[in-house]
DNA sequence: GGAATTATCAGTAATAATTACTATTATTGT
DNA sequence: ACAATAATAGTAATTATTACTGATAATTCC
């Protein structure tokens, strides 16, 4: 993966963002500093960026992919109506306290969705 | 909402598979029992059924939205690779043990995710 | 039961998010 | 500096979903 002008903007600015930003989002931003970049481009990092680990592509509900600059370990909530997304303090095991965790986000929780993923016992098979 | 054939038929088809179809998945099947149904007419219903509670719309990761005829609280593991979505026995209490759920279903588990979904202080404040 | 009303339907067009393609440009190793 | 090649801008294509429209069929009222 090389080092292009691009690139480096696209990940500077999603580490500067505390806010989970669509693609969309990062290349309006990122177009600001960089008037000539390209949708494509934000598209291509932030896929190529997720894949090597250096951002995280965020696969919460809605209809656009968001990604998170942070790395560290940690749940979000979202906003059902505006599509917001916010950190939650604490790490995601199992045993953390929820309650105190939501308490400060100023958030009116309505559900906790637990998701697992993994791979399949016929996938597990295809890849041995 | 009226009662039409091709709505009952969605719902019995949805119910009695375990498997989560997206809309197009469901369409196919629904399709060889009402062969001239459109594809319109399963998003139209899945829409207005998961909105009146009869059925549930999962927002999973992955490019497509899928449904679930069981409405009793429960989790999901999916695969990364193939996007098979299967169930969890047991309910999805913080407290409840997740080791003992997730084995004997097969799964090679990577990720626990845990997702809060709620409205946000903004959102509070416009809707009073 | 039958006409009037109106939700729903099939078929198709439109939209939105994302991915793929292509000729050009920029980066890196030598 | 120069050749090799990865990355880019711009655009076209794809995919999932939603919206529209005239026709159809389910309910309502008599």
């Amino acid at each position: 993966m090389r080092k292009t002008k691009q690139r480096e903007v696209i990940v500077e600015e999603l580490m500067r963002l505390r806010t989970h930003p669509s693609a969309d989002e990062l290349y309006a931003i990122v177009k600001k500093r960089l008037p000539r970049i390209s949708l494509g481009t934000v598209y291509r990092n932030l896929d190529l960026l997720s894949r090597e680990g250096v951002v995280r592509r965020l696969e919460v509900g809605g209809s656009q992919m968001r990604f998170d600059g942070d790395l560290d370990e940690h749940r979000h909530i979202r906003c059902i109506r505006c599509g917001r997304i916010d950190d939650l303090a604490g790490d995601s095991k199992p045993s953390a306290c929820d309650r105190s965790v939501v308490k400060g986000t100023g958030y009116r929780v309505l559900e906790r969705r637990v998701e697992f993923l993994g791979i399949c016992p016929a996938c597990r098979k295809k890849e041995g």
